[in-house]
RNA sequence: GCCCUUGUAGCUCAAUCGGAUAGAGCAACUGCCUUCUAAGCAGUAGGUUACAGGUUCGAUUCCUGUCGGGGGCGCCA
């Protein structure tokens, strides 16, 4: 890969014709090198067709030319053969150049996935941030896992990820939060009926039973009981807003905001997606922190009243209208709450480069009023990024179900104990965002057996499992008899660190060579994929798409599947057995770290 | 009505942001356990990339139009 673009300046005597200096340019703008979807044509690929046009050459004639100007080159461990047809230069490098790339993941000196260039970039990635009004559903575990893994790719290409959970507890849903759980207490007291949608309008209840196990929760501590009882006795069975500022009102926000918040925290933690950062709405308004965004606004002329609201001039940096800010009662509006937040998340001292989010597509037409606020406030927008993923479409019994706050509703627990953490955040991570997952509860419990999860886990057990039986005694299972080892857990580490290229090179390869073709292309696949490694997750993190991942674990772990089938580690020869043995360290790494990457658990036995 | 997004194998999805013969996994079919875990391997079959134009050396990808799916257009949060 290096050695092709190192190879650039050679490149000029196929495109003599062209002034030295425009060539040049344009293959820094335009040469790329590309791993090819066919391993018949290389290990790397370079198209050469986009310089046809100013040479006025075939670019079948100019990849020849290349390749012929780069085989007189010793230098790059490979060699290049060109298309008849089409304008690519390919290059085949050399098994010991290949291995010499591993080495250092091998003797331990870097990490396996790691890129000898890293970013220093500072972000801050908002995710989830689920009203704290009930249990995740199925569309939060999609957000909570792509997050996740983002922030791990993110974090292995060097940058610093803080992962922050913004928790909007301030407006009408918690008051609403409060009316549910007053009337579910007073329900289970027999003091009053839980209303019903049709005698109650408007109904700013929930009617989940989740409430119902708050309030039990909540009764169940008899001094809670008690003062409960006493509210009764002075306000009556009236919506809890009607004492909106007083004491039961508030505790009983608080309250349920606080359990409701511990029920997702708890979740997210047995998902091991993990948060720096918890911001309440609360604290910004408690904080003075929305008057200070407010007051920026209108310092920099931003803002205009009009029929007793104060609005945004939105329009004038790229939304389609102007959007209030503080409504004409003198409330704030949603808008200015998070206004005051993304004020917050520019001004931290990390002095982050990248403020994103992840958040749903019904959340898209947000984005230019956001960008607007952000500009105006004098900050840069460009800084900012929103990576929009389509939703989880919910299929039962074969017929689609909307995802929403229905009295039975599917909740990310319900799916988790189903199909379990692993696949669970391995199905949510395995597509790409911008396309809508359609989850088939039948087929996610069925599907639990022949999840390619398992595959790609049953890959690293197996790697553990021969490893462990190298150096570990193991009992035959014909006899009963005890095996000891054939090599000590030392003797191994020994050789990891004496191994050389050619060393490897001659055990791995060419007793393959005479033996078994099939087992040589095998063999030299997975090594190929093993130093790509580093690469794809540099462009997983590039692109925001763990699912890149995925797809290369499940590649790698197939690969592995077919070497263990067509070639045996432990074989008679002791060098080549120990040669094969580092072999199967380094996929064992390798997977151990590409499903760390998307939090999936890498098993040593199954 | 306007805006965003999407349409690829029977199903769920890829395709390295314009490149080579469009690939995987399920499901289907045929073989393989006396050997490091058969949660595996080897193979077969499955396509006019919704449709019609356009741009160029080259289009699943970009542009236009048509048809279908999803979403958004509050002084809600």
């Amino acid at each position: 890969m290096e050695s092709l673009k190192q190879a650039k300046p050679l490149l000029g005597d196929a495109v003599a014709p062209l002034p030295e200096a425009d060539w040049i340019a344009l293959f820094d703008k335009q040469i790329k090198v590309e791993v090819p979807k066919n391993l018949e044509h290389g290990d790397y690929a370079v198209n050469v067709s986009f310089l046809a046009r100013y040479t006025k050459l075939a670019p079948p004639v100019i990849a020849q030319t290349v390749a012929q100007v780069l085989n007189q080159h010793s230098a790059y461990n490979a060699t290049f053969t060109w298309h008849p047809i089409a304008g690519f230069v390919n290059a085949k490098v050399t098994e010991k150049a290949l291995l010499e790339a591993l080495n250092p993941l091998l003797l331990g000196k870097s990490k396996a996935g790691e890129n000898t260039s890293k970013t220093t970039e500072r972000i801050l990635l908002e995710f989830v941030s689920a009203n704290p009004t009930g249990p995740l559903h199925l569309g939060h575990g999609r957000w909570a896992a792509l997050g996740d893994s983002l922030r791990r790719i993110l974090e292995h290409c060097g940058a610093s990820v803080c992962a922050e959970f913004y928790i909007n507890d301030h407006g009408q849903q918690m008051s609403n939060m409060a009316n549910s759980l007053w009337f579910r207490c007073l329900e289970q007291l027999g003091l009053a009926q839980f209303p019903t949608p049709e005698a109650d309008v408007p109904f700013p209840y929930y009617p989940g039973d989740y409430v119902k196990t708050l309030a039990e929760q909540y009764l169940s501590a008899p001094q809670q009981k008690a003062e409960l009882e006493g509210w009764f006795q002075q306000y009556g069975a009236v919506r809890a807003e009607t004492f909106e500022t007083q004491t039961p009102f508030l505790t009983l926000r608080t309250y349920s905001r606080d359990a409701m918040l511990a029920l997702q925290r708890g979740l997210l933690d047995a998902l091991h997606v993990r948060f720096d950062s918890w911001q309440f709405e609360t604290d910004l308004h408690a904080e003075g922190k929305v008057e200070e965004a407010l007051a920026s606004l209108k310092a920099s002329g931003h803002t205009y009243e009009q029929e007793g609201a104060l609005w945004l001039k939105s329009s004038e940096l790229g939304d389609e209208k102007d959007r209030v800010l503080v409504k004409s009662s003198g409330a704030y509006t949603y808008l200015a709450a998070d206004v005051a937040n993304h004020d917050k998340k520019f001004k931290r001292v990390e002095n982050f480069n990248r403020v994103m989010h992840i958040w749903g597509a019904d959340h898209h037409g947000y984005i230019p009023r956001m960008k607007a606020a952000i500009a105006a406030l004098g900050h840069n927008a460009d800084n900012f990024q929103v990576i929009l993923g389509q939703l989880v479409n919910l299929v039962v019994n074969g017929e689609k179900t909307r995802m929403g706050k229905r009295k039975t509703m599917l909740t990310l627990h319900d799916v988790v104990e189903e199909v379990g953490v692993d696949a669970t955040r391995f199905w949510l991570v395995a597509r790409s965002a911008d396309s809508t997952i359609e989850f088939d509860l039948d087929l996610a419990a069925s599907a639990s057996e022949e999840n390619p999860v398992f595959y790609t886990q049953y890959a690293h057990a197996r790697c553990s499992g021969i490893l462990r039986q190298a150096t570990e005694p193991s009992i035959n299972r014909e006899s009963g008899e005890t095996v000891q080892p054939r090599f000590s857990k030392q003797q191994l580490d020994d050789v990891f660190q004496t191994y050389t290229a050619e060393g490897w090179n001659s055990l791995l390869f060419d007793p393959l060579v005479s033996a078994d073709n099939k087992a040589f292309i095998a063999v030299r696949e997975i090594v190929l994929a093993l130093v790509q490694f580093p690469e794809k997750v540099a462009d997983a993190g590039r692109v925001l798409s763990p699912h890149l991942i995925v797809r290369y674990a499940m590649d790698l772990a197939s690969q592995f599947h077919s070497f263990y089938n067509a070639c045996r580690v432990l074989c008679e020869d002791e060098q080549q057995a120990l040669a094969r043995l580092a072999l199967v360290r380094c996929i064992q790494l390798t997977l151990a770290q590409s499903l760390n990457l998307l939090g999936v658990s890498a098993p040593e036995k199954m």
